[in-house]
DNA sequence: TGTAGGGTCTCTAGGGACTAGAGGTTCAAG
DNA sequence: CTTGAACCTCTAGTCCCTAGAGACCCTACA
């Protein structure tokens, strides 16, 4: 049986952030001991992990709870977490080209001004004021 | 003299958000009519086109009101507005990095299920739920 | 067995950057 | 002059935590 402070160091998941799972439901309630301090079994363990791995890859709570809940009904069709998986796939592809495009500016932008002339003649400043200096569309 | 909802349209930032860039002194209080409404002249609209911009750029509110600083002051150097600009696009780097990373986990989970089968087998599931399942560091 | 100190408890509020809604007022066109 | 869209302020909600206050518990050591 783990303390909460031990459970965060085994998962890496702080201390607070670990009551607000509970909170909204994303982790079960764990026993108590006599003192009303939270123990967790190894079962409560692996799925901190599992959240844990989920919300690295970006998975929402909402998204997490789906998945969660066809981890507990195993004998369930996996369409619905295929499907899930392929959202958050193209989702990350959508913010990567994105920020692709925000990087050509910003490259181009910063390149052109070195930082040593006034903030009158600033690149940067022109740059930001008037769309029509960028090249590509963002 | 244009209205808030006119200011929205030219510029495309939506009406709450104008004020809300007011109320968090990005955009300086306008005039008033004697009805109490918002007037705005042709600086702020250069201006709020400038917020626009910066902000589908990435650049933070407290980014934003250091670079509306600077130019209110085009005497002072633009070290600073260098230094904001190059802060700005080695974020952008690092978040295009992890997501890439993101984007090669998510790519592989999926291929390798189908959504064909059953919960029990899923790879999606199984491999949220073991870290070892991953290629590549996230 | 006493005590020190770190860990834990609940509760509330804050953060960033908005967004939504309620309930009331003003403006401009017809 | 009337209508109805646009405007006003204020509060609360979003997402995913994070921080703090004030109180209680647990364990190790003397």
């Amino acid at each position: 049986m783990l303390s909460i402070g031990t459970l965060s160091k085994r998962t890496g998941v702080k201390v607070p952030t670990i009551r607000y799972y509970e909170q909204v439901g994303l982790l079960a309630a764990p026993e108590r001991t006599d003192g009303n301090q939270r123990r967790y079994g190894p079962a409560q363990l692996e799925r901190l992990g599992f959240i844990r791995h989920a919300r690295d890859l970006g998975f929402s709570i909402e998204a997490i709870s789906a998945l969660i809940d066809l981890q507990d009904h195993p004998d369930r069709s996996c369409v619905t977490a295929n499907a899930i998986a392929r959202t958050q796939l193209s989702d990350v592809r959508e913010k990567i080209a994105r920020l692709q495009r925000l990087e050509t500016e910003l490259a181009r932008i910063t390149t052109r001004c070195e930082g040593q002339g006034v903030a009158q003649n600033c690149y940067v400043l022109a740059s930001l004021a008037d769309h029509g200096f960028c090249e590509t569309e963002h």
